[in-house]
DNA sequence: AGTTAAATTCAGTTTTACTTCAGTTTTACC
DNA sequence: GGTAAAACTGAAGTAAAACTGAATTTAACT
């Protein structure tokens, strides 16, 4: 595989060059965002093992040119930080996986190896939204790394909330989406109301941001921020 | 929204009637050409769905006259012939959409929605005045960033003000675009009042300039500047 | 079949927006 | 400036909407 290495850190840096290029893999290094920037507008890599804290700029920059461009790369970030925020935020932009120094190498081939197993299987669909985060293939839902178990229609009425992103949803749309639009409910939302009581009950278990806002006499609406 | 139906078969009239009003559009209808046109002369509508077949001449004419007086009014054609004709007449006048009796409520609904989608889309979803942005699908507002809050009346009214920027503003009109015309409120004013008290004291709390002028005697204005 | 979980209904409560009202301020016109 | 109509204001009442916990019905899975 090739694999670049963008980390300022002399030392960190040469070990995992050479011990990476044992395993035939094609690496290439360098120390701050601007090289790794070029380098990613010269070249394609299948691997980039990214430093957050560079002397030019933050790691993430790389993330967000590679989610702009579409790019297929996999990326494992490394940094010096373990705070949650970093790590979600890395994820969120679009990282494959985290990594917080020290580390062993050991640790970070078997990273690799996990990433590109789950790239490939094509299994990682995930999308997410700060500390959720959800998993198409899997039908399933993490809050803060801890799963929540949501029922069928549950799930569903998730998935149209953030497949709408920031959109108001109306009741009788979001009942169209759940039930067909052969369901009549005359001016009876209990249902709705009850499934979104219990949608809301799970997520406000492992989080205290409310995502699912009510908008009086106008419906719902799943939010980021 | 506020829908105009123009449909001389009384069944189907009175079903699309109460099914659009139960998702909180204003709606209104008459049974021909002249009333139609007559309807228009007095109001604007955010949409007009318009029967072909009229007792007094066909419903074309009414297409005619919104392109001829540049109105912003969406239009979708109903009609009981399929005749490609007409909807390549129908399309080529200016309409939006074309649906053939008989069908289903929530077919129309459905155009209704991806019509006004369009609609909506094409024109920027957001509308911007200087520090104020209104994003029509997040029903949201914004002044400074910062995001006001604004029940369904206040944000349909302030609507209502910034599609008519610069204009005055009845307070029947505004009655009138807000209730219908069904509501009578002999010479009272008072909800009016309230509403518009609100709105400004939500909108003044984030910036200091007057966007909502009283003329005296008259009514309101929206102004940018 | 029987068991469990999910979906829906129900009745009672809380919340919210809309409207009304009474009193005050502003405006136009004499 | 005085006056009456128009516009504004804060607060209170009210009805609709939303929420809740539990009960019931329905579906799903041995």
């Amino acid at each position: 595989m090739k694999i670049l290495i963008v980390e300022d850190e002399q030392g960190l840096r040469e070990n995992m060059l050479t011990y990476l290029s044992e395993d035939k893999n094609v690496c290439e290094s360098c120390t701050n965002l601007a090289d790794a920037l070029s380098k990613l507008g010269l070249y394609n890599y299948d691997f980039v093992l990214l430093d957050i804290g560079l002397p030019d700029g933050e790691g993430f920059e790389v993330l967000r040119y590679l989610k702009d461009k579409m790019r297929e790369e996999a990326v494992i970030i490394i940094s010096a930080r373990n705070s949650l925020d970093d790590r979600i935020k890395g994820l969120n932009i679009g990282a494959d996986d985290y990594l917080t120094k020290p580390f062993h190498l050991s640790e970070l081939k078997a990273r690799i190896v996990a990433v590109f197993r789950r790239k490939s299987t094509n299994s990682s669909n995930k999308l997410v939204f700060n500390e959720i985060v959800i998993n198409l293939m899997e039908r399933t839902v993490t809050i803060n790394e801890t799963e929540i178990i949501l029922t069928r229609k549950e799930f569903d009425m998730l998935l149209y909330f953030v497949a709408n992103k920031g959109k108001v949803i109306s009741k009788t749309a979001l009942a169209e989406h759940l039930w067909g639009d052969e369901m009549d409910m005359h001016d009876n939302f209990d249902f709705i109301y009850s499934h979104i009581k219990n949608l809301r009950k799970k997520i406000l278990d492992f989080t205290t941001n409310d995502y699912l806002k009510s908008i009086y006499g106008i419906g719902y609406k799943f939010t980021d921020k």
